[in-house]
DNA sequence: AGTTGACCAGAATCGTCAAACTGGTCAAAG
DNA sequence: CTTTGACCAGTTTGACGATTCTGGTCAACT
């Protein structure tokens, strides 16, 4: 077994651990065992707990992005702004540790959650912040109208309404998510697009950038783990 | 001092308290004080501290709905459902305890939180659920491709995201509240209504049924209220 | 008759302390 | 050189009784 590998599998016994128990009420005994290695095997692959919890953040932050990047450019019309809002979308609810990271999830964070009132993570952050959509705004993909605070407003409320559905509505009058995001993108398209709709390509080129830049980012703070060790 | 008036005077005091404490660290020997009553006359008016919580939630309740509803009759086109969702959201993120029970807020709700698991409140249930969409798409007011499900989860999304803005979002960079309300109205009846918007009055005509129907409920709640004392 | 506040039983809180557990280390085994 | 799991120090948990607090009542007072 190599050694990405058996870090791979501390990191999937994490992630199975953590987001059916939370992060507080799992051990790290438990995620070796787990993993089926001992426990300081462990911490021969990371510093800590904290850094193995961050490390898994950073690892499931970028599946989840690879995987909204690769719906955007099978999609034709992927570099629409509401069509990129709505592969992410999909793309985060898949993820229950994004998700409960987004959601602020108290049950599944536990004394992390604290720790995310300051620090946002790359993937809430930077994803639909203001210098994101005034990007938009600019390549004319996005009603110049608005300002782009208030945009990211709106597109946040959504977002957050969107991965607490379990949480504030009944199940049985749920529609299927396909369903839900397909109105979603198709209302915001009407509602903050220009005339016309503005270009996909323009907007998949944006999107490439982007995507670089948080891979970057997320790779800087691998690094700075890898550094502290 | 009528009995009408020490009745509201003890639901202010209550009000006021429960706001800021929350349900569990607020007494009735601390509402009772605060009302210029004693212990024994807040037992007088209520059968417990829980129905006084009801009573208060009711009253509240009650406002909130006057409030939305006079915004709306003064509005020409108030009738349209976007101006509805806007004069609603408005009327409830301006109090505090409408606020904190539709964002389930625990630190308010103490241990009545669990008990709004089960028994939706006036306001959430009726307010933009399943019938209320389906009578709006049914008048021509909101577009009839979309199942009502459907359109009633993006709008308690939204309203669910906005009563949380606090929560989330960096309070620096938050637009001023009538900027994101109009915003979101403006998007929501370019993306879900039909052409040509559909007829204010006709909304009006609805709202002014629906009104009727809530208080009703309301009214019901507080009848089961008295007789059980 | 209408109000009050002292009073009560049960619940929550505090303080304590021993047992169990947890994150982290490292000598020893492989 | 890699990996292990017994081990350690510090923390958390839980049981316990003492003490305070809280919702609710009711005899006495106005």
């Amino acid at each position: 077994m190599g050694d990405a590998e058996r870090e791979s599998r501390i990191l999937d016994a994490a992630n199975d651990l953590i987001t059916h128990y939370g992060y507080d009420k799992t051990t790290v005994d438990e995620i070796a065992r787990e993993a089926g290695v001992s426990k300081g095997a462990v911490y021969l692959h990371f510093k800590g707990k904290e850094a193995l919890f961050e490390a898994l953040l950073l690892r499931e932050s970028e599946r989840v992005m690879d995987d909204m990047f690769a719906r955007i450019e099978a999609d034709p019309e992927g570099g629409t702004l509401f069509h990129v809002y709505g592969h992410a979308l999909r793309a985060a609810i898949t993820n229950p540790l994004i998700r409960a990271l987004s959601t602020r999830d108290r049950r599944v964070l536990g004394d992390f959650a604290r720790r995310f009132a300051n620090m946002a993570s790359p993937q809430d952050g930077m994803m639909f912040g203001r210098e994101f959509i005034a990007h938009f705004q600019a390549a004319g993909l996005i009603r110049r109208d608005l300002s782009p605070e208030t945009v990211t407003h709106l597109l946040v409320y959504m977002r957050y309404g969107f991965l607490m559905t379990e949480s504030i509505l009944p199940p049985e009058h749920t529609p299927p998510i396909d369903e839900i995001v397909a109105a979603m993108a198709d209302m915001l398209s009407k509602g903050l697009a220009p005339d016309g709709q503005g270009d996909s390509e323009t907007g998949k080129a944006i999107m490439r950038g982007y995507v670089a830049q948080l891979r970057a980012a997320i790779d800087e703070r691998r690094g700075k783990l890898k550094k502290d060790e």
